[in-house]
DNA sequence: TGATCAGTTCGGTTTGTTCCGAACCAACTA
DNA sequence: TAGTTGGTTCGGAACAAACCGAACTGATCA
């Protein structure tokens, strides 16, 4: 039996390099979350994956763990069945922003900190160069505030719908 | 001669490690680029940068490579002499934004391809999963302008102090 | 109790990345 | 033209990441 359609697989093998490039997943990992993120609700079960993807049981194991613990799949079981359905937890979108998110954080933080020091250290280089003192560390504080907003607004957006 | 006091070489192990994990650069490159933005507009010259990082011609070169092709760095030169010095590129929080920025729009493109997918093929997901058809689709939009307003503000700052 | 099912853990192989030294090139200099 | 300076390119060593098979665990079932 086929589990996926042709065109299924090519959304996969497409979404899949695409998490293993942006999102630095391992291969197999970004190919299983990509099948996970173009599938029902009803989700896969460890040996369809198996199937799937054509990898070996300890492979498919750990890409899942790695998964599960990024949050990014979750699984559930039915009652009476000892297996695991496996999905993606959440919508794909939220969790790629979240993510994003989380750099751009650190991101702020760590310029803080260089503009700190090139204040001291640098001041010709502070100035002309775009570390522009007070003036830019609010402007880049409300910025900062934009982002969060977004998130909030998605996460809000989806529990009301 | 000592090229860096210790708290700025703190600095850059720091930063370095940074640019490392979360924007995937390779070690040297990371350091390399750490560097160029913990320093004045001057620069540095390759041998400098050999020296301070402790690494090859080779290697050195190969990570300065990387950095321009990336746009984080770029070079001058002094009339009259041959050798090249080395500096940041623009600010490096903007170099920063603008690559967290281009993921999340390409996020955003493939959000648009799995939803069409989903649409056809898994619509009870698409209905209770947060693929919320037309609605989260316009809502999107609007946050991706949102995110986009958000870099040009910076930009346009920049220019104008 | 033994057998089976669903999945994990552990070594080892394969594959890929990062860095190095040595040879090289191109521009200038004596 | 030969030598020096500033940097690139190439082949390989050292290391790390990804995947595999085989042995294992823990739960259920006969």
């Amino acid at each position: 039996m086929d589990l996926c359609s042709k065109h299924k697989k090519n959304l996969i093998e497409e979404a899949g390099l695409y998490f293993e490039k942006r999102h630095n997943l391992p291969p197999l990992s970004a190919r299983v979350y990509g099948i996970m993120v173009l599938s029902s609700l009803e989700g896969y079960t460890f040996e369809e994956l198996m199937e799937i993807t054509q990898a070996s049981k300890s492979s498919v194991s750990t890409s899942l763990n790695l998964l599960q613990q990024l949050k990014f799949v979750e699984y559930y079981t039915k009652p009476g069945e000892r297996k695991r359905y496996f999905r993606s937890s959440g919508s794909f979108i939220q969790n790629m922003l979240k993510e994003q998110y989380g750099t751009i954080k650190a991101d702020l933080e760590l310029t803080e900190k260089i503009n700190d020091f090139n204040k001291k250290n640098n001041p010709e280089n502070y100035r002309k160069k775009g570390y522009l003192g007070s003036i830019f560390h609010v402007f880049l504080e409300q910025e900062k505030k934009n982002i969060e907003q977004t998130l909030e607004r998605i996460k809000d957006f989806k529990e009301q719908n």
